[in-house]
RNA sequence: GGAGGAGUGGCCGAGCGGUUGAUGGCGCCGGUCUUGAAAACCGGAGUGGUCGAAAGGCCACCGGGGGUUCGAAUCCCUCCUCCUCCGCCA
């Protein structure tokens, strides 16, 4: 959520700026001014009566203490207070509108997003490593997973529905090396706290991060209680300290996370159908900060970097680029993707998004800090990124790693997870082994 | 799921429906005293909104929401959270 005085003070900026995200971000900021002003209007008139009421209730107070009369009084202040009900009601109802207005718009891109709406106009920042070599062509994961028999999308389908998998033996092992191998990394190497939150949380937190009130379709909801499927474990790890002051000296906190991810996917019919791309559930390790806002920038660099660092460990060929303004997530001011090469299809796909979102979240969840020497507390600045997404990490290795003969080559960080195993050979097609 | 109990400022803890934004203690900040510190004493300090150039007013906030009343931290309803007991359960 954007701060109100900074709207209300740079109303003309914050639309241009707004604007940079296409032709809808800004929609519904022409009202602001005018209902701004209804609303200080009227706060200003129904406070106005409260004064008068709280005055004359001590009045009130005094004449029944030295028993004199004060039912004319009372039945003055009768009507007041009806009247008061009458404009407080008013006075809410624009202050939920003005409310709903601000927490209905994007983030302001910062300064350096560069132009652009579509994911094409994404300038690339840096790139790792190079594509590998095959001399035969190389098949996209789904057909490899399926022939190695560690990939199941059929009886995904039975058990559950469309977008979900089903991971056998190595597939699923290593699934879980990647989890212990991305939280090693982080916790050990980058510095990060691990934390294993809830997967379910209600709808305050997802208001906090911003999911809510807008994006409730892309959300699973649990019938009969204000629970909803997290979709990334931003929003538990960013939650943990709405409605706190932290002190200063505890900044920055860093934290990393596994959760399973669940996204709704509505609206993406027809996009990415096959394989592990696009699922309702997926796994995530994912990386949270909270920053000092002098710091936050440095602190997304960093982040960026350690995100990196899973790739360049695992051996995997990935570009870095920037988000352009059109294309920013809606809390986010600036964003880097990091995505891997995946030769099955010949393209970079994301893996990981690594956002600041300055105050935008820490407004809406109302987390601050108390500057060192300072009394009075501002608002902390809250950094997200994936690190990595798990499955399509899987996917990428096996992609990158396959033999001519079918068979996958285990990264080296990877096989003392996997009890030293090198190779991932076919076994018997989807059948559970006793 | 059932039956009880409780939620007050950074923490602990008072609070007959009417100067209680809230006593007291601890902690915190400033000062006096001291070479310095401690102790003692004096003083200060919440958050948000709104009006104002500022000084400073005003309004709201005692878990959340609603109600009763001229007036609610105090009474009623409801939801949430925590504690105790019972049931169930990994």
């Amino acid at each position: 959520m954007l701060d109100l005085n900074y709207v209300r003070e740079n109303l003309d900026l914050v639309a241009r700026r707004l604007a940079l995200r296409g032709p809808n971000a800004a929609a519904g900021l022409d009202r602001f001014r005018e209902l701004d002003a209804e609303r200080r209007r009227s706060l200003t008139e129904v406070e106005t009566l409260r004064n008068r009421r709280n005055t004359a209730s001590d009045e009130i107070a005094r004449l029944k203490k030295n028993k004199q009369d004060a039912s004319a009084l009372i039945a003055e202040m009768k009507q007041v207070s009806d009247r008061i009900k009458e404009l407080d009601e008013r006075a809410k109802k624009l202050d939920a509108d003005l409310h709903e207005l601000l927490a209905g718009l994007p983030n302001v891109p910062h300064q350096s997003a560069p132009a652009g709406s579509t994911p094409e106009d994404n300038p690339e920042v840096r790139r790792w490593g190079t594509r590998p070599e095959f001399s035969f062509t190389p098949k996209p994961h789904w057909e490899l997973g399926e022939a190695l028999g560690i990939l199941d999308f059929e009886r995904a389908a039975k058990i559950t529905g469309a977008r979900f998998a089903v991971y056998w033996d190595l597939g699923a092992k290593l699934e879980r090396a990647l989890q212990n191998f991305m939280l090693d990394v982080h916790t050990r190497q980058n510095g990060y706290t691990e934390v294993l939150p809830p997967f379910i949380v209600n709808s305050a937190a997802l208001f906090g991060t911003g999911q809510l009130p807008k994006f409730a379709g892309d959300l699973f909801k649990l019938e009969g209680h204000d629970f909803w499927l997290v979709p990334t474990a931003e929003v538990p790890l960013t939650n943990l300290f709405r409605g706190e002051v932290l002190d200063s000296d505890q900044l920055p906190i860093k934290l990393a996370a596994f959760t399973p991810c669940f996204r709704s996917e509505a609206g993406s019919y027809g996009k990415d159908v096959r394989g592990l791309i696009r699922q309702h559930q997926f796994q995530k390790v994912e990386l949270v900060k909270i920053a000092h806002p002098g710091q936050s920038y440095a602190e997304l660099e960093g982040m960026t970097r350690d995100a990196e660092s899973i790739l360049q460990k695992l051996n995997l060929h990935y570009r870095v680029v920037e988000l352009c303004a059109g294309d920013l997530g809606f809390a986010s001011a600036k964003t880097y993707d990091i995505e891997v090469w995946v030769p099955g299809q010949e393209v970079f796909r994301e893996i990981s998004s690594c956002s600041n979102c300055e105050a935008f979240q820490a407004r809406r969840a109302n987390i601050r800090f108390r500057p060192a020497g300072g009394r009075k507390t501002e608002m902390v600045h809250t950094l997200n990124g994936s690190g990595l997404a798990i499955g399509r990490t899987w996917l990428a290795i096996l992609e990158n790693y396959q033999q001519e003969d079918g068979s996958v080559l285990i990264p080296e960080a990877l096989r003392p997870y996997l009890d030293g195993a090198e190779r991932i050979t076919p076994r018997g097609r989807l059948a559970a082994k006793s």
